[in-house]
DNA sequence: TTCAATACCTTGCAATGCAAAGTATATTTT
DNA sequence: AAAATATACTTTGCATTGCAAGGTATTGAA
């Protein structure tokens, strides 16, 4: 169900905070949705090669570097336009649903 | 974006009533929802084979016969489990765009 | 030095949406 | 009657997406 929102979901997450991809999970659990790593690495990697995100490399103490992505100005912009298309699919379902 | 969705729309509008493919798709055209016939037909020949809906056949008056779509008791259910993962989703989407 | 924890990445499969083309029936036009 | 048009159902092949499963790499602890 909840198939081809995902993307929209990482634009909102990182619309607040830049973010690494295990942060990115945790807050998609905490909202209920679950994602794995196989669905998020090549999720990211996807909005990064069209443009939406970029990353920076920070040490972490406790294990490996971690990849920081961010929006960039053309990630927020898709964002507003997701956010359009949301409310449009929400007013949709609510229409033929009653 | 509306990937996913289309299944529980297909028992939004089965709900209500009956209904064969093209008035299906004017239902969905009329509510913002484009879905043309490559993918109408397909979801619900596997709607029917996942037991969720029945045909008949009834005569047109204006051209071949047309297969009558209509929720079977276990579609009535899986809608109402599509009705909570939607309001769930939505509440997600909710939770994450503050 | 081996183990565990953390983090990123890749491969292969199944499911989905769609363009495009095909089949079949009924009505209208020539 | 034959051809054209309108309606309706179906299939094929492709691109995309989600995910299970497995792999690589870094760090700190046992």
């Amino acid at each position: 169900m909840r198939k081809g929102v995902l993307e929209y979901c990482i634009l909102c997450i990182l619309a607040k905070r830049e973010a690494y991809a295990s942060a990115i999970i945790e807050e998609l659990k905490a909202a209920n949705m679950i994602v794995v790593e196989g669905t998020l690495y090549p999720l990211l990697i996807r909005q990064k090669n069209q443009g939406l995100l970029n990353y920076r490399w920070e040490e972490s103490t406790q294990g490996p570097p971690r990849k920081y992505y961010c929006l960039t100005d053309k990630g927020r912009a898709q964002l507003s336009e997701m956010d359009n298309a949301w409310k449009d699919m929400v007013d949709a379902i609510s229409a033929l649903r009653q």
